[in-house]
DNA sequence: GTACCTTTGAAGATT
DNA sequence: AATCTTCAAAGGTAC
């Protein structure tokens, strides 16, 4: 199966990516993230001054690194075994006694397109779409509280939007009336069940499907647009009209949808690019335990992502560029962007774009760090 | 209007 | 088997 093996070997290799960053000075790190997030910022200005003129190495350099951890994977394997039993055994009913998966009826269901009048509940959705597992965090409760202990503890006192753990609504910028907020007589399963073209050949609708018109509507797009890619092709009548369902998070990903909003708050920056550095360093920074939490996380929602859909595959989703669902591309763009892609990789050298960070090189910032190398 | 940027991880494709 | 490529999220930026 492409998705998991049930055995947990892929899921231990994820896990093993987690450990394998902890041997690289881990120390150092924690001790360096304390004070990190004053730093972060300043720290990304100046690693990102010669970003960009790097950025193809630094591509080839994480390729290199990666490549490296998956060097440590079979080292440790031992651990993550353990690691693995031990969340199995009971991880998830000790740490995290109000995690989603398979205790809720289905985290995926889209509830915001069960009717017009539902669509003002705006259940899950943050304004760009939250995670369907992501979104069910809140039940989580302060068990599961994955915030990395660099974090600074007064981030209320900056003045910051800080949600208590127990207002997780909040701290996702959920909508009043936010999951977190729903009764539980207010299941997903009831509504789904009123769901029409969102609903899986299971029978159990999942937010990762998306209409085949791809046309939203105005009262469940907050749902819709949970697992689908923001432009949809209008009609491709030629082709078998197939949902597009998303990938499932990676622990990356969610580690990321977590912690933006804090980063946000914490700094000032709002490019996802250099938040996504931020949260790239912080999330090496995080120690296997809280690694672990997210590397489960994912791992649940593959298996579940996989019982809704077992027989998609991420391969679908690289022929949906191709066929357009994806967005309005058309064959030739695509082409065009693997095209562009390939050249910027052969290209090392290449001037390129102006990144987006290019800005901050005009802040005069020293310390020409690479990101990766900043680790 | 949309590709790009940037991150890590998973999975499929290619060598 | 090892390596490469694509896609998941996000939102500002550049074209």
């Amino acid at each position: 199966m492409p998705q998991l093996s049930s055995g947990g070997g892929d899921d231990q290799g994820a896990n093993d990516e987690m450990i394998s960053f902890k041997d690289e000075g881990e120390q150092d790190e924690k001790i360096q993230e304390n004070a990190f997030t004053e730093r972060d910022l300043a720290d990304l200005k100046s690693s990102l001054v010669n970003e960009s003129e790097t950025s193809s190495n630094a591509t080839a350099v994480r390729r290199g690194q990666q490549n490296e951890h998956r060097g440590y994977q079979e080292k440790h394997r031992e651990h993550l075994d353990s690691v693995s039993k031990h969340q199995d055994g009971g991880m998830y009913k000790t740490a995290y006694p109000g995690y989603p998966f398979l205790m809720l009826p289905d985290p995926y269901i889209p509830n915001g397109s069960v009717s017009p009048s539902s669509n003002k509940v705006s259940v899950v959705q943050q304004s760009h779409g939250m995670h369907p597992l992501t979104s069910l965090l809140p039940y989580s409760n302060d068990h599961f509280n994955p915030s990395p202990p660099h974090l600074p503890t007064d981030m209320s006192q900056k003045g910051v939007h800080r949600p208590q753990s127990q207002d997780i609504s909040g701290f996702y910028s959920l909508p009043p009336g936010g999951v977190g907020q729903m009764p539980p007589s207010m299941g997903w399963f009831s509504h789904s069940l009123m769901l029409g073209p969102g609903l899986h050949p299971t029978g159990i609708p999942h937010p990762a499907i998306m209409p085949p018109s791809g046309k939203l509507d105005h009262h469940d797009h907050y749902d819709r647009n949970m697992y689908a890619k923001p432009h949809q092709e209008p009609k491709r009548e030629k082709e078998p009209k197939k949902p597009v369902i998303k990938k499932p998070l990676n622990a990356f990903m969610l580690y990321m949808k977590e912690m933006r909003a804090k980063v946000i708050a914490e700094c000032t920056l709002k490019e996802s690019a250099a938040i996504n550095q931020i949260l790239g360093r912080r999330w090496h920074a995080l120690t296997r335990e809280e690694q672990a939490k997210y590397y489960e996380l994912a791992r649940k929602e593959r298996q579940l992502h996989m019982q809704l859909y077992p027989s998609w595959s991420a391969r679908d989703n690289y022929d949906a560029g191709l066929r357009g669902c994806a967005g309005e591309k058309s064959k030739a763009d695509w082409g065009k962007k693997k095209r562009r892609k390939r050249e910027k990789q052969q290209d090392s050298s290449a001037g390129g774009k102006r990144s987006a960070f290019d800005t901050f090189k005009e802040d005069g910032a020293p310390a020409p760090l690479l990101p990766m190398e900043a680790l």
